[in-house]
DNA sequence: GTTTTCGTGATACGACCGTACCACGATGGT
DNA sequence: ACCATCGTGGTACGGTCGTATCACGAAAAC
């Protein structure tokens, strides 16, 4: 036989292509000649790969969730694993804001599939969707974390909190997406809840 | 000359059936063919009153929102016009929560024109999708006289809030829409902001 | 060394979509 | 009464899209 070659990581490759071109002219506007040309292959290869569209939109899914789940522990994981609930929070709030073209394609195709989801079952099936429970239930933790050290006022309900900070970031970022408002702007609204859940204690503790 | 029908009627009865064709099938699925069966008529007759399909959307566009605004503004005013700056608030952004099939619609359509508008430019030169600042606006008025009648707490940032409640309400609403939240649970976190805004003072005044 | 199977290219097919074209009936103007 | 024109239907055209088909080179298996 030739080559050999690694399909999963020619999946990858092609997936990772789909995810650019979609990310430049719209979800609803790429074809499978338009991911073969970006990846350089031809639509046949495409085709081989992954034999129907559906499937090659469902790994691309995949791969966006792969990929932005990754970034986002980068940033936690950079804020520093000892810096603390709020800095911890406020790492993975502010990764998942559209501030640079990664995050914006992310948040652009992600809304997309999410529309589709609604009226299609195959993807609302995918349990990519409702893989936002983690975020939720880590920021969650975080919270109580905090409210047992004393950080943060003492009737704070940590889960309804939580779940109010995911969906103003989403929301936030929805608004960043489409030019309603400015990342600072956002970064901002973002920073005045967090005030309000932390109140300035300076202490590292 | 015929009947001598009314285009305006006549295009906005058109722009009504691709609304509720768009948000049965989504709107990336309609077509001409699709609004014309819906609406009862012609292909020809979709033309013949919008020239192109882009124009339809537009004005499909136009139609919802028009509809949504009026939708708001009938629930704000069936809260009472004196029910006091939290019930307005929260009639306000209840109304705009997916919890019915006319607000889910709304929802999806109008997500599906903003992830549009981020391809689209002539999409994104229409003036409804910045539409928003209106209701940013009526927010903080009514949260900045809840504040100066003492109903909230002093150092309220009544804007801040005002943009914070609006997102959130939005990032719920989408929550709401791909069915990982449900009604109830997006209206108790709703309920809680306002209860921090404005701490239970049970005076009508 | 032969054979079989894998990877790849080119191209064809059928369906659908937006748009354009053609025809005609009905009615308002004069 | 005539005619210009508005509203309407039917249908055809060009393009694109997803998918299927055919063909062939190349390397692993034996």
């Amino acid at each position: 036989m030739p080559k050999r070659v690694d399909h999963d990581m020619r999946r990858t490759e092609i997936a990772a292509a789909l995810v650019r071109v979609a990310g430049r002219r719209g979800l609803h506007a790429v074809g499978m000649r338009d991911v073969a040309a970006e990846a350089g292959v031809s639509l046949r290869l495409v085709q081989y790969y992954f034999e129907t569209k559906e499937k090659l939109l469902l790994h691309g899914l995949q791969y966006l969730v792969d990929g932005f789940g990754a970034r986002v522990a980068a940033r936690v994981r950079a804020a520093g694993a000892d810096a603390g609930p709020r800095a911890t929070v406020e790492a993975l709030l502010k990764a998942a804001l559209p501030t640079d073209e990664e995050s914006r394609t992310f948040h652009l195709l992600y809304t997309s599939y999410a529309v589709l989801a609604v009226t299609d079952e195959a993807l609302a099936a995918q349990p990519f969707m409702k893989n936002p429970d983690a975020a939720e239930d880590m920021v969650a933790d975080l919270l109580q974390q905090a409210r047992d050290a004393g950080c943060t006022p003492a009737g704070l309900d940590a889960r309804m909190e939580a779940i109010g900070l995911l969906a103003l970031s989403a929301g936030l970022g929805t608004s960043v997406l489409v030019g309603q408002r400015s990342p600072r702007s956002a970064t901002a609204v973002l920073d005045h809840q967090l005030d309000r859940i932390f109140p300035a204690a300076r202490d590292g503790a």
